[in-house]
DNA sequence: AACAGGGGCAACCGCCCTAGC
DNA sequence: CGCTAGGGCGGTTGCCCCTGT
């Protein structure tokens, strides 16, 4: 049994949308607002498939939608974000008000790979081009942190393989510890220390946290280790299954699989 | 002026996630 | 608890326009 389609290709138009198509999708929207994206084509009087209307709502039509070129603000945000997130556009887009995933998806493919590759750098890891693997593990964990990869994450996370570790002093030279130290003392996250300047809290809703999230310190070992959940600000709600986590030398967020 | 090639971008495709039943 | 519909997302495609020859 397979998945019905989204719509009935055959009563459908394709391709370029015309003027008229798209003031009927506006007067629509402005009338009845959005949502049921496949009821809505034949509500609007469009012979279009709905996730078509959806996306030329989005990534055209939306009113707080800002056209024209991207600034090099723009750009380097883009590219820090992207080497702390990957290519996970729309949460990119999240950052970048009045700019949508796609829009983003296409500059990054079209601009910003190859103004990374002119800097010698690797679009994806973020990475000198022709750094070796093994160069990889024996750099600091500022340069490990900025690889998106999962794997390469797990690679500084020792056995457990449902690890989300995020290392990043920012001074190459210290030791990472007295970063973790200096990050607890100073209240900001890793992501914090590494782009100051961004605010990654993706969080739409969840309630302020007034007390710094719960921690599990090792002060024997000099061990920090916070559970991604308790960052989050999920710690009450019975899911979370904090545990500690040995490891050597880095702060790290801990997300068990079911948690 | 005509043509070819490449780049840019809008739109599509197919998979994934999740809420609702 | 399993199934389905609806919506979202990332990757890919194809068309149009610009530039170089």
């Amino acid at each position: 049994m397979g998945r019905s389609p989204c719509c009935e290709k055959a009563h459908t138009n394709k391709g370029a949308w015309t003027k008229e198509e798209d003031q009927r999708l506006i007067s629509y929207i402005r009338a009845h607002g959005e949502g049921c994206w496949r009821s809505l084509p034949k509500a609007a009087g469009l012979l279009r498939c709905g996730k078509s209307c959806r996306l030329r709502w989005i990534n055209y039509l939306r009113p707080d939608l800002k056209r024209g070129n991207f600034t090099d603000d723009e750009d380097e945000l883009i590219i820090k974000l992207h080497s702390l997130l990957g290519n996970k556009w729309s949460l990119i887009a999240g950052r970048l008000p009045g700019r949508t995933d796609n829009e983003i998806k296409n500059y990054w493919n079209t601009h910003i790979k190859r103004k990374l590759l002119s800097r010698g750098l690797d679009p994806q890891t973020h990475r000198r081009i022709g750094e070796s693997f093994s160069d990889m593990l024996n750099s600091s964990p500022r340069e490990i942190s900025a690889t998106p990869e999962p794997e390469i994450f797990a690679i500084s996370a020792k056995p457990e393989p449902n690890f989300l570790a995020i290392s990043s002093p920012n001074n190459n030279n210290r030791n990472p510890v007295d970063s973790v130290e200096e990050a607890n003392r100073s209240g900001m996250s890793e992501e914090e220390q590494i782009y100051p300047e961004i605010n990654l809290e993706l969080s739409i809703s969840l309630p302020f946290q007034s007390q710094p999230p719960p921690t599990n310190l090792d002060e024997s070992k000099n061990q920090t280790t916070i559970c991604l959940c308790c960052h989050l600000g999920f710690q009450s709600n019975g899911s979370c299954t904090c545990q500690r986590i040995p490891n050597s030398y880095d702060l790290r967020y801990y997300r068990p699989m079911d948690c």
